[in-house]
DNA sequence: AAATCGGGGAA
DNA sequence: TTCCCAGATTT
């Protein structure tokens, strides 16, 4: 369609003088780029930035990522989110190491075989890392598209998907389809931002609907989501001969493979001092005999609010027999802040070695 | 279509 | 505070 060569046009003629120099901008490695689009995934550039360059020093190729050690993995990756990402990168590793010749192959659907890459990814790593005409479809590319084509509806209902899938395949059908893809991407980023676009900054600006209607902070339209559930949670401060119990949260669910203090929710009308002991019991088979609040911490998930306390717990001799968790070590404290430790669990240990 | 899965920076 | 970010996967 002539509109989009049009479109094409202005969108490289912008990135080329207007481009970010970001590291993954820099090579041209099929590997470094998957790990980029990977740790990009709902995650900003500037918190992207120092994980990519350490991860790829770590783990700087397919083979070295198949043979790593999934506790140094998480380790690399704790702060980051999404722990899911980790764990599917090394799968995704080992099956290329196994049925693609250790190279990460070109064609989307193949891209798509691998765990952890979805429509978006195995489009970037098609057309950036490997020139091929596949369309990808973001944040920022709803967010362009659909002021851009003026689209006044819900950005997620399934009809506006392929709407936007659509109008992406298209636009990557020209020359430089990876530039064109992340040319878009770039200038939702940096121009065509959620509340104030800065449309005099904008290279298509003559072409963009919402601009012409005036209200392009007004798009896209989305459904309001609910409010996150809160939880209240405890935490053990659990000590012997000088050590402290660190326990691993099983692989899969929230925080899946991180380390922690352990502890569980809060049930219905218990207090923080009755669910430590139950928890600690129930997933630990340790009997508590004193308890002493620390302090309590508080974190925001996307879907969940968490009011965590922490307590001291006292506990009997005895042997841990574990339920619920995946491993667990009695560490000093060093060793205890150095494994890999969601944001809350380091807020928690804070807490105890700092009470107030 | 909705829920799950993190964390942090910007407005 | 609220929003939302170079999403994937399960239910």
């Amino acid at each position: 369609m002539n509109r989009h060569r049009a479109l094409r046009r202005a969108l490289i003629e912008w990135y080329d003088r207007n481009r970010r120099d970001l590291p993954w901008r820099r090579t041209r490695d099929p590997y470094a780029i998957w790990i980029s689009e990977t740790m990009l995934q709902q995650t900003r550039v500037e918190t992207v930035i120092p994980y990519y360059e350490q991860f790829l020093r770590r783990f700087p190729t397919i083979q070295a990522l198949a043979d790593s050690d999934p506790d140094e993995l998480m380790e690399r990756w704790a702060g980051l989110g999404y722990y899911r990402r980790a764990r599917n990168l090394r799968a995704a590793a080992v099956k290329i190491a196994h049925e693609h010749d250790g190279r990460l192959p070109e064609e989307v659907d193949e891209l798509r075989g691998l765990p952890g890459v979805g429509r978006y990814t195995a489009g970037a790593v098609a057309s950036i890392a490997f020139d091929r005409p596949a369309p990808i479809v973001d944040g920022n590319v709803r967010r362009v598209f659909s002021r851009l084509f003026e689209i006044r509806e819900d950005i997620g209902s399934a009809p506006v998907v392929a709407r936007l899938w659509e109008e992406a395949a298209e636009l990557a059908r020209g020359a430089r389809p990876g530039d064109l893809n992340q040319a878009v991407m770039e200038l939702g980023a940096v121009v065509c931002t959620p509340r104030t676009p800065r449309c005099q900054a904008c290279p298509v600006a003559r072409r963009c609907g919402a601009r012409a209607a005036g209200d392009p902070e007004a798009l896209p339209i989305k459904k309001t989501r609910k409010a996150p559930r809160e939880v209240v949670s405890v935490a053990g401060w659990v000590a012997r001969r000088g050590r402290w119990l660190a326990a691993r949260r099983p692989p899969v669910g929230l925080l899946g493979g991180l380390w922690e203090m352990p502890g569980g929710d809060l049930e219905a009308g218990e207090t923080p001092e009755e669910a430590i002991g139950r928890a600690l019991r129930e997933r630990l088979g340790l009997v508590v005999k004193e308890v002493r609040p620390l302090g309590s911490v508080s974190h925001q998930f996307s879907h969940r609010s968490l009011e965590l306390h922490v307590l001291e717990a006292a506990v009997a001799e005895g042997r841990v027999r574990r339920a619920g968790y995946d491993a667990h070590r009695w560490l000093s404290r060093r060793a205890f802040g150095a494994l890999p430790l969601s944001a809350i669990a380091q807020k928690a240990i804070g807490l105890a070695s700092d009470p107030r």
